[in-house]
RNA sequence: GCCGAGUUGGUGGAGUGGUCAAUCACGGCUGACUGUAAAUCAGCUGCCUUACGGCUUCGGGGGUUCGAAUCCCUCACUCGGCA
């Protein structure tokens, strides 16, 4: 993989990059759209393609269980073959979906019995039928290097991010114990793959961890690092912020930086201002599915509207006037929007969903045209980090 | 005109002597959602009160009863059937 550095901002650490990958060049800060299954949510191929996606997300975790890697190798050789999408692809390692599912466990008062983290790695019982499962650091390198990927995620240990030192320390060793043991496997098997292997920084809201942990991770060979453990469990926003600001300084300059989970405009904007180049999260879509749609810009201010609610039965505007979205250029109104809400038309959640995808796309088009033009801290100063 | 069935909170519709301010669904309001077990989930939804609690309700009026949305009488209206 080769990582082009095009122009860093003077005043941030924001960058522009470019990104080459087996199945095409991401032009960096970039927000990569999440479908878990192999497929975003209620948009097609063709749609992401106009939206300007260059790159989507996969889950290991899902597709493991259904249809399974080995279908998908066996059967079409790739995800990229399997959906029909031509552009990269990144697939999540899983250790996040571990870590929800013993966290939803525990909310049902469950206990901790369906999962368990040994050193080998972690069991968890199937969400779907049951049946019980291990994720090693290598078995996870495995399913992706079946799925195909462009980009592949290690297992990592994702504690919850209100956990107490001693807890998120822990996880943190795991997790690098386990990085050490994919990349040792990673060179190893990989050959002549065109598959890059990220490695992920834990830490929490710690700045001793997230010192440790970026150095660590840093010193493995990985092709890219990502910083995870951000967005769990409901930390402060102040958190979020630190926590990166904790790490970035450890992660070298050449290897492409991703937040893993954010997120939200604001949040992304201030990221990016901190170096991170890639951003995947789920909001743009899942809030689609219910009902919100975010709007405005950083011109105007960022705003999200819920259009389920009953002010916008006769609101004949748009969703967003400066939008080019789909929904915002052919005209559909927030009422008929609404309208279709409230029937539960699959019609409505495409619509937002489109429209959320094209919010936060073309807020990242802006975002790396003015770092090419080296106005970003001026055009973003409401946004970015201190 | 006669016979029968019915009239419950924004809507549909339970309830057929006390545990009913009244199941439930929809609608309404509020909130949540961040590496997707989510086109999902949670709370509120007669009035007053932060709460405890209090108050007025089940077409209108009257009655029986310690006690009625539930039983009786009557009036009004709705829907069937017969004329």
């Amino acid at each position: 993989m080769k990582f082009n550095l095009l122009k860093t901002d003077t005043k941030t650490r924001a960058r522009r990059g470019e990104l080459h990958l087996a199945h095409g060049v991401v032009q960096t800060p970039i927000f990569m759209p999440v479908g878990t299954v192999g497929s975003v949510k209620a948009v097609s191929n063709e749609d992401l393609d106009a939206l300007g996606a260059q790159i989507i997300l996969g889950n290991t975790y899902h597709l493991h269980l259904r249809p399974t890697s080995e279908f998908i190798k066996d059967h079409f050789d790739s995800l990229h073959n399997f959906m029909g999408w031509k552009k990269p692809i990144l697939t999540d390692s899983g250790g996040y979906q571990v870590f929800s599912l013993g966290l939803r466990a525990e909310a049902r008062g469950e206990g901790p019995q369906l999962v368990k983290i040994t050193e080998e790695g972690a069991t968890f019982y199937s969400h779907i039928d049951g049946s019980k499962h291990l994720f090693t650091p290598e078995r996870v390198i495995d399913i992706q290097r079946n799925l195909g990927s462009d980009i592949m995620m290690p297992l990592d240990a994702c504690p919850d991010g209100n956990a107490d030192h001693m807890a998120i320390k822990k996880a943190m060793e795991q997790t690098h114990r386990w990085a050490q043991r994919g990349i040792e496997y990673w060179n190893k098997v990989k050959g002549e793959s065109l598959q890059n292997y990220f490695g992920i920084v834990q830490g929490g809201p710690f700045a001793d961890l997230r010192k440790e942990s970026a150095q660590f991770i840093s010193s493995l060979p990985f092709d890219g690092i990502a910083i995870g453990g951000v967005a769990n469990g409901g930390e402060s926003k102040d958190k979020m912020t630190e926590a990166v600001e904790y790490a970035v300084p450890y992660i070298p300059h050449d290897k492409p930086r991703y937040l893993m989970g954010v997120g939200e405009p604001i949040d992304m904007i201030k990221a990016v201002s901190q170096g991170i180049d890639m951003f995947d999260c789920v909001l743009p879509t899942r809030l689609g599915r219910h009902g919100v749609a975010w709007v405005g810009d950083e011109k105007r201010g960022f705003d999200s509207l819920d259009i389920a609610k009953s002010i916008y039965k006769t609101d004949k505007n748009v969703l967003d006037e400066i939008c080019d979205c789909p929904a915002c250029r052919n005209g559909y109104s927030r009422a008929y929007i609404h309208h279709l809400l409230k029937e539960k038309e699959i019609l409505g959640i495409r619509l937002l969903t489109l429209h959320n995808l094209r919010h936060v796309l073309s807020l990242f088009e802006r975002m790396r045209q003015s770092l090419e033009e080296g106005r970003f801290s001026e055009q973003f100063k409401s946004y970015i980090a201190e």
